[in-house]
Order: C-alpha cells, then sequence, then structure tokens
DNA sequence: ATCTCGCTGATTGACGTACCTCAAAACTTT
DNA sequence: AAAGTTTTGAGGTACGTCAATCAGCGAGAT
C-alpha cells in the first residue's frame, strides 16, 4: 500500500542505498549492469521519487534558464515580467530562475547564446527560438550533456522532443480564422495575414490552421500571402498602413505575431467598418485596441501559465518524474470588447 | 537570504519550539499573549511553513470530500472521473480525497447531507451547491468548526468567502452573448435561454452577463424569459421541442446549464439553417453535437483545472499559506466544430 | 500544605531523500 | 601475484516540520 523508498530499492537489487542514490542522481561510478539491475528495481515497484523529501534533501537549486529573444515586444515584457515572478515563488523550492536574451533574427546570435551556457552548471532551458538548423543542433548538444530543453511559445519538433510548453498554435489559427470569417459575415474581400519571420513555427502553424479554415468554411474571403512584420512595431505599423491604402476593399487582418502596438496605430487612423481585426496576446496595446474598437477580437495565451508550466516541467524531467500532459495544456483564451477582464 | 525556520520564530519571539509548533497548528495550551507574541515573529521575519518538510512530516493525510448534487448529467461524470484522477494523484501528498452526493432539488436534502459530516475529521469541503439560506448557515457552521470550505463549479458569495474555484459565470454569459449574436449576424428573432434552478448562482451570473451584452451589441435579437430545465435532460429535450414548435423564428437557443444530451436530441429533429445554439461543458453529448452542426459553439471549463484548484485552495488555506489568484484563475475555453481537440 | 490545572520548555524520533566520507571489495593490468 | 583502478558498501548528517512525551512552573482551589 504504501509506496515503496529508496531503501526497498536497495533490499530489492541487492545493492546498497549508496548505488541506488548513483543510479537515481545520475552520479558516476556504477557499472552498466547494476544501473539496470536497479532500473529493473524501479520498474518492479513502480518507484518514484519524493518530490517533497527530494527538494527538502537538496542542497544546491536547480539552475533554470529561459532563453528568449531579444527585441523589445511588449509580449515579450509581459513574458519577462511572469518569469521573474515565478523566479521569486520558486526561490522557496529549491530553484534558481534566470532570464537570457539574445537577438534571434540571425540564427548566428543565437546559436552562440545558447553555447555560452555551461552545460555543467545548467539543468535545464526554456528556449524560444525560430527553428534552424544550427540551433537545433546546439539545443541537441546541450542534451547529449544533461540539460533539459523544454521548447516555450514557439514548438521545436526537430530537437526539443517530447514537450512543448505553449498554444497548439494551428488551433490559434483556425480559431483566428473561425474569428474573422463570423465577425466579416457576408463581406467578400481580401484577408491579410501577417507573420513574425519565416522560420518561426508558431507562425508557420498559425497560418496553417487559418489557411485551412478559411478555405473549408470562409471561401468568399481571398487570403493574401504572408507579410513579414519581423515582431516589429514600427514596421507592422508601415506594412498596415500601405496595405490598406493599397486594398480599400480589405475584409480582414489576421495579425499572427506580436507588433500590436503598430498595427493599432496604423488602424487608428485607416479602420473602416467592414475590416476585422483578430490579433494575439494581452499586452497594453492589444487591450487599448480592443477597447476602443480597433481589435475585434484577441487571442491570448496566459503568459503566467507557460512559465508555470515551463518550470514544473524542466523540475519533473530532473527528476524523472511523469508528466501531466492534461495539466500542463496551455489554453487559448479568446477575448473580446465584451469579455475582456480587469487587468 | 534563506527563509527563516521555525528555530529562527522560537528565538525570536523568545519561546521555545514546542510553543511555535502549538501555535503554528492551532494546538490547544498557549496563551492569547504568547499567541500574538509568536504572531509577531511570524509577521517581522516573514515565515511561511515550508510545505515540502510539512507534508513529509505529516502523519494523519489532509481529508478532503467534493460534495456535489446527486443527479446523472454528463458533466457530472467528467467532474467524477477528474476528482478521482486526481485523488490517486494527491495519494501521494498525503491528501484523502472522497466524493460525496447528495441529491439538492430540495434544500433539505442538501443541507442533511452538510450536516452528516464530521468536522473533526474532515479538513476541507469542495461544494457544488445552490445558494439556500440554509445550506449557506450549514457551510458557515462547517467552517466555525476549523473544516475550510471552497465552493466550485457555482460560486457562494455570502457564504464560503474568499476563494470560489470556478469560471467567472458573468463572462461567460458575456461570452455566450456574443457568439449567438456574432454567429447570427443580422437575423432577426427571439433567443431562448435555458437554465438549471433559480437559486443556482452559476446560472444566475450567467443570465446577467449574457442579457447585458444582448441589450447592448444585439438589441435585434430578443431574449425571452428564462426556461428552468433542471438539469435533466430529459425535460430539455420535451421543453426545446415545444419552443421550436411554438416558435418557428427562433434564431438562437443559449443552454445554460446541464442537460446538452436532452438538447442536441430535441435539435436533431428540428433545427433550422437560422437557429444558432451554445451550450455549456465538453461532454459526449456535447462533442457530438458539435461535430454534427447541432451546437454551434460551446464554452468550457476544464474539470480537472477545477479539480487541481480546488485541492491547492484547500491546502493552501489549511496551511495558512497564500493563494495565487492568478495560478488559481479558471479559464473558459470555447470550442466550435473548427478547434475542437482530440478527446 | 497539598493538589490540580493551565501553560510552557526541553528533547526526541520520525518522514524520504541528498550528499558526503572512508574503507572494502571486485575487477584490470602489468 | 602484485599493483593499480573501478565499483560498491556502510554509515552518517542534514533538510524543516510534525507529533509526542515528560518535566517544571505558578496560580488558585481544597
Amino acid at each position: 500500500m504504501d509506496r515503496p523508498t529508496v531503501h526497498d530499492l536497495a533490499r530489492h537489487a541487492r545493492v546498497s542505498l549508496a548505488t541506488v542514490d548513483r543510479v537515481l542522481n545520475g552520479r558516476p561510478g556504477v557499472r552498466e549492469q547494476t544501473i539496470s539491475r536497479v532500473q529493473k528495481a524501479i520498474d518492479e515497484l513502480g518507484y518514484s521519487r519524493d518530490t517533497n523529501a527530494a527538494t527538502l534533501a537538496r542542497k544546491n537549486p536547480y539552475r533554470f534558464v529561459f532563453l528568449l529573444p531579444k527585441s523589445n515586444t511588449q509580449f515579450l515584457d509581459t513574458l519577462i515580467a511572469a518569469i521573474h515572478e515565478a523566479a521569486s515563488t520558486h526561490a522557496a523550492l529549491r530553484a534558481k530562475i534566470e532570464v537570457l536574451q539574445a537577438p534571434m533574427r540571425t540564427p548566428e546570435n543565437a546559436l552562440e547564446a545558447i553555447q555560452s551556457l555551461d552545460p555543467d552548471a545548467l539543468d535545464g532551458l526554456a528556449i524560444m527560438a525560430p527553428e534552424t538548423p544550427s540551433i537545433r543542433d546546439a539545443v541537441l548538444n546541450l542534451q547529449s550533456n544533461g540539460v533539459q530543453v523544454v521548447p516555450i511559445i514557439s514548438d521545436l519538433p526537430n530537437a526539443a522532443s517530447g514537450h512543448f510548453v505553449g498554444i497548439n498554435n494551428v488551433a490559434a489559427g483556425r480559431t483566428a480564422a473561425l474569428l474573422l470569417g463570423g465577425f466579416s459575415n457576408a463581406h467578400h474581400g481580401p484577408v491579410a495575414v501577417i507573420g513574425g519571420q519565416a522560420m518561426e513555427r508558431s507562425f508557420v502553424d498559425r497560418r496553417l490552421g487559418f489557411d485551412a479554415v478559411m478555405r473549408e468554411r470562409f471561401p468568399h474571403l481571398t487570403v493574401m500571402p504572408t507579410i513579414e512584420g519581423y515582431d516589429d512595431a514600427a514596421r507592422v505599423q508601415q506594412l498596415v498602413e500601405k496595405l490598406i491604402a493599397r486594398q480599400p476593399d480589405l475584409a480582414g487582418i489576421y495579425l499572427a505575431a506580436s507588433g500590436t502596438s503598430g498595427l493599432t496605430a496604423a488602424l487608428r487612423q485607416a479602420k473602416h467598418a467592414g475590416l476585422k481585426v483578430v490579433a494575439h496576446d494581452m499586452t497594453k496595446a492589444s487591450r487599448a485596441g480592443l477597447i476602443d474598437g480597433l481589435l475585434d477580437a484577441l487571442i491570448v495565451q496566459d503568459v503566467g501559465h507557460i512559465t508555470r508550466s515551463a518550470i514544473r516541467v524542466l523540475r519533473a524531467l530532473k527528476d524523472g518524474l511523469p508528466i501531466s500532459a492534461a495539466q500542463e495544456r496551455i489554453r487559448i483564451e479568446i477575448f473580446t470588447r465584451e469579455n475582456l477582464p480587469d487587468p
């Protein structure tokens, strides 16, 4: 009935406590053969580490790093604030959490940032980055040195396999299409999609879902080719201004990346009744945009949840504990002017 | 730098460890004056209990009870399944979790169920019940006997004050209105709202939000008086069948309570293109209804999250720890046929 | 003067794991 | 077979709290 302890493991595997400890914590000096004996005991007894006792006994705190793009979007600001808040909470739980930012417009910079991390002084990495081959390799290299890696916000399916902490971006794209299509009723016209940069997995997925629903359900709206906004508000503003000037019959805009403040700035001048706009993430600009009627709907991922989930997942991976997929699923929230919560 | 321990408290308050323990755990045999000395030390040092050490040391597990209405809705089935799953997870965390069901159509039965609970053998109660005076009093009585109470799904604002675990039902109602109004475009016509029973706070709130948005944004739709479905599928089916027969120009139905299987059964016979339908909660029936096009949108609260959050809140209350409001906020999810996740 | 009772102190042993040391045993290599 | 290296064992301390025991103090009651 009671759950097995390390003592039970030792007895069952006919080794000493010290050996069990060495295996559990990946310390050196154990023969392959003995490791597998202990592993077998773990499987047979269904042992899992008692987290309470473990964190209580732990001397050195875990060290987790969040590696984010260096670009000053409002969304990143909210994300970083959430990380710092979680960091103070987790000080009690023996985890040291830091934020690192690196320019990611060119893969070289991101690579450099990853390589600057010392695998021996690092337990886990939560990373938000585009999926370039060099980044993928750097991540795989870190992992082979015992560092747990979790992609956040934007997935890296070919590198850190297994767990991604963020919304289902395909579903987000589908939802965006549904909202845009639903709001624009029977209007005909072109719909513009603005992304960040091409290699960003999150945008690729959103576009995928968006196009699928647009094609199936709203054939009267024609989706234009992607415009790259590089998550830069000034650039987005310019692009949108041009767009509206050239396409007076524009039926919708889907901003599937950052730069919302640029979007709302452009719309403030030029939005017409037929134009419906959907964007992502809750920031000062997007909130104001909703209230002022410049944005019609917002698809939101809660940065607090993402942060906490990433930390939980890193801990679980490090402790060899199972991850509850249902609990770690990050939800999409849809906000309009009507159901906007207090700040 | 390090967080203070009970030893620091004892030294600072110039009492013994035993006394600190008595104060912290509410055991008898300490003078008021001494209690406040210890309290002062707690405040000054910013002490908070180390949860890991506490659960590790705890001999007797916490005993938490979920008290739910006894009625066989599919939603309750999913909720109970979620509770049982959480129970098995929390066995390791020294908490015994049970489910109790009582008929709640009349307040007397619910009252009886609450009164049958022995306050001495109970640490926390998560309760889903309508807000009647007698239930409120029974809850207050339990609380004064040291039992922590948290309302779930449906709030009890005048009894268990402070923490409610569930979605913001006013916002849910607003969202429902937005969806119904948005989907039905320029159609005119009556919109029906079906509730459970009048005293249920969750329904009252939903109705409030729904009406507000309907009035403000969709004046071309006229909202009919509430129909009480008593969360009973057969009754809902009958009511909807009659409704559609009598009101051939019906523009929308908002089912703000349980009984979705009855709704879809009725719609399967009679739904016409102009009729838009919004309901709550993910069940077998509502899922099928979405896929078959009988329901246009679903407002969903994740029962797993609600369950886990309720347990966390009860633990935190019992341990005298702060509750992170941001973390415990339960989110609304909106599903349509287009963004329905795999089961 | 003794007894009871309410309050407080002092001390101790869990709980399950991490982390460390020292020495012994088991293999390898020469 | 000796010397060297790797692997394993035995045992202890620490983490912070809970829970229990026993002893002692003073105040009021008998």
